[in-house]
DNA sequence: GATCTATGTAAGATATTGGTTACATACTCG
DNA sequence: CGAGTATGTAACCAATATCTTACATAGATC
């Protein structure tokens, strides 16, 4: 999992993620649409996202041709999941039984002026 | 967002993140979750988790108190949540029509005896 | 076969990451 | 105040990432 996050923490491999979404594109085809960086770097991310799982790559006579693979993203898709949704659950759920374990050990109790606590 | 998923893409602070997910945690308690690693690794780990939005800190005395930040996941999740689900709709969609841009130019029609293509 | 065209790979420069040890701070406690 | 505890930072290092340019290779075309 910790390649296809990594994979996608990158804007244009994101990018390419989002082209090759939905239809299969040739390299050169995506590198045209990043015009601003060298077609080898863009080959190097189509390697990295291959090589993470998440698209893959078939030949067609001269050309390579890139598509989505909708498995690559699933565990990632599933860790961000159970974090925010089952997170939010065990949130609520501690809030409401005011489980937070708030003042741990000495219980800062208005004794000192405390200058910086609480940054908020 | 990307620095969320890049946080989230390691698995030291993956694990820092489900530890702090339901309550409060000291810098040091988490660091001592990780004996393979130095505490101030850890330290510098935490860093990056509360610069990119995926944990609080709160001072409390000596120590410092680490909270999950739920809104830190928001876009990251989004984003997975929209290419994971939406892209399995387009996917399907795709296929129901037979949409997909197989052969895109030459149509390699049994001519040659293609080796190693679609490596199925 | 000679020559495009499409694309990957090698080599190298530079920036970023992730760890370690040493040190600086700040709060707590007797 | 002085010793001890909790934690962040600085300095450094090794490994990776991410570009760039130059080059290699394979299929297409005439």
């Amino acid at each position: 999992m910790d390649e296809a996050l990594r994979a996608v923490a990158d804007p244009t491999r994101r990018a390419i993620l989002r082209l090759v979404r939905d239809g299969e594109l040739a390299a050169g085809e995506i590198a045209g649409h990043f015009p601003s960086m060298s077609r080898p770097a863009v080959s190097q991310h189509l390697k990295a996202l291959t090589d993470s799982g998440l698209v893959e790559v078939r030949a067609d006579g001269n050309r390579r041709l890139y598509r989505w693979r909708r498995e690559g993203l699933r565990d990632a898709a599933a860790f961000l999941d159970e974090m925010w949704s089952d997170g939010l659950a065990r949130l609520k759920a501690a809030a409401e039984r005011e489980e937070w374990p708030e003042r741990t050990r000495s219980g800062r109790t208005s004794r000192g002026p405390q200058r910086k606590e609480t940054p908020t």
